[in-house]
RNA sequence: GGUCCCAUCGUCUAGUGGUUAGGACACCGGCCUUUCACGUCGGUAACAGGGGUUCAAGUCCCCUUGGGAUCACCA
């Protein structure tokens, strides 16, 4: 146990992506890790953008993942009161001031600074103002310094430093009342008592005008991780157009959520040449500080190939539960069929999603399939049949009917017949599954059983005698 | 444009001054085999460029180039 404690502090506009999954993942990571608590936290502080049903997806894609949240969700909207009250106290302290210029005013100033090619930040018109001007908007601004040098030791990133003439006194408080993120941000964490941030890396110009905020709060100023982010095969920052970015996409696609885990956590982080990771290992030899500084391309390749892994590593009855929706989705029910642990133990090897996988059983529980028209005619062929109907006989009365033995039967007849696998098995396989790419002919049949097997061999025959 | 960040195979990366620059995905070949896969063996493929520092530089420094982020009363 310590005192460490990590948030996530997703805006509830949309999906979780993997660019945010990834984020939460490190916090939930280093939490985890160093034994201290892992916080969520919902910043909605744009009303009119943020809604219930982003909330709720963004849940649901936290517990798909598998990463649990010891406090929270934290909503900002809720908090309003507690801005309010640090505004003020900045207020009375004289670090903050009121300001009246108008949004129009400001824009024509910005304008004419870009024209005169000095940089865009505010003037300081109200800073030294003296008297209030009651009855007329007003905008709270932070006293920022415009001299030293703000820098903080980026966990990822190493040093950073920037100088404060850089920084502009930013608005903490709008003229409605509400208060802007940098602000309520700095206050969260504060108060939240978040002593690391780990964040995307396109807030660490964000980060100095924030370190300057919890100074003046007088709060300590916590350890900052920027991490990269993460970019399509184009190299630009990934979205739609690359493919699926919300992480239950990637479920409804058949992806586990051990494999997602397992390469996002790789995405920008490693250990040694190791590839593969439990979720304990994770735990164990996940560090912030060996996240690499540069963006990443996401790789679905890579991914298939991690999902392929673990549905190859998963127990048949837990991907058989995994699997029934999709098999539903194809209007399959698995319950007027064969059982499924044993089909979908067939089909781990060749199936790098659980959408392959049901494309794959499809199958087993169709029973009156068209046959795949070039491998009938090669296949399903005259000299065929007798043999097909000679193995159906056999089969009805094979004592051991598991996978050896019905490879012992099929060995035994090939021998008594003097004929080679090649010159029957195609043909069963046909019969049986309806195209040349199956499983192999021994696991059909144990999963198939007996009587579903001998109809198929039958009708094979009867397919054949025209 | 200002500020900040980044730079090893196509991609993810190992590498913390001395390596035949390693692994993984993808790709290409061999083997295995009743199909498709799995597996296995092997192959192609990288230090952005230029200056320093050093006996020695992918590793340290500087510059160039190239990418990116950010500059709101959005988060």
């Amino acid at each position: 146990m310590s005192d460490v404690r990590l948030r996530f502090a997703p805006s509830p506009t949309g999906y979780l992506h993997v660019g945010g999954a990834r984020t939460a993942l490190f916090n939930w990571l280093l939490a985890r890790k160093q034994g201290g608590k892992f916080v969520l936290r919902i910043e909605d502080t744009d009303v009119a953008r943020s809604t219930r049903e982003s909330v709720d997806a963004i849940l649901q894609g936290m517990e798909w993942l598998g990463l649990d949240w010891d406090e929270g969700p934290f909503y900002q909207s809720e908090r309003f009161p507690v801005y309010r009250e640090f505004v003020e106290k900045l207020l009375a302290e004289g670090k903050a001031y009121k300001c009246y210029c108008t949004p129009e005013e400001l824009e024509e100033r910005r304008e004419q600074a870009m024209r005169e090619g000095r940089k865009p930040k505010y003037d300081g018109t109200c800073r030294n103002r003296t008297e209030e001007l009651p009855d007329r908007p007003y905008t709270v601004r932070f006293k920022a310094p415009h001299e030293g040098v703000t820098a903080f030791d980026d966990l990822i990133k190493g040093r950073i430093a920037f100088n404060n003439e850089e920084l502009d006194d930013l608005i903490i408080q709008r003229s409605d009342g509400t208060p802007t993120y940098n602000f309520v941000v700095v206050i969260d964490d504060a108060t939240m008592g978040i002593t690391t941030v780990i964040r995307g890396d396109d807030h660490v110009n964000n980060t100095p005008r924030q370190i300057l905020l919890y100074e003046a709060l007088g709060y300590p100023v916590p350890r900052f991780a920027h991490v990269p982010m993460i970019l399509g095969a184009d190299k630009t920052r990934l979205s739609k157009r690359h493919g699926a970015t919300s992480v239950m996409a990637y479920r409804d696609m058949g992806f586990l959520p051990e494999a997602m885990v397992n390469y996002l956590v790789r995405l920008g982080w490693s250990h040694g040449d190791q590839e593969i990771f439990s979720r304990d290992e994770l735990i164990e030899k996940f560090s912030i500080e060996a996240v690499g500084k540069s963006a990443g391309v996401f790789n679905p390749d890579k991914l298939l190939w991690l999902n392929h892994h673990y549905i190859k590593e998963s127990a048949p009855e837990r991907l058989a539960e995994l699997l029934v929706p999709f098999l539903k989705e194809r209007g399959v029910d698995p319950a007027t069929g064969p059982a499924l642990p044993p089909v979908v133990k067939t089909l781990q090897e060749r199936s790098r999603t659980l959408v392959e996988m049901a494309d794959g059983a499809l199958f087993y529980y169709r029973r009156d399939f068209a046959y795949e028209e070039e491998a009938a005619a090669r296949h399903l062929v005259p000299d065929a049949a007798p043999l097909l109907e000679a193995l159906a006989g056999k089969l009805e009365t094979l004592a051991d009917f598991s996978r050896a033995g019905i490879e012992a039967l099929f060995k035994e007849f090939i021998a008594e017949k003097g004929i080679k696998l090649g010159q029957v098995g195609p043909a069963v396989r046909v019969a049986l599954c309806g195209g040349t790419a199956s499983p192999g002919i021994y696991e059909v049949i144990e999963a198939l059983g007996r009587e579903e097997t001998i109809a198929r061999l039958r009708r094979a025959v009867a397919f054949i005698a025209g």
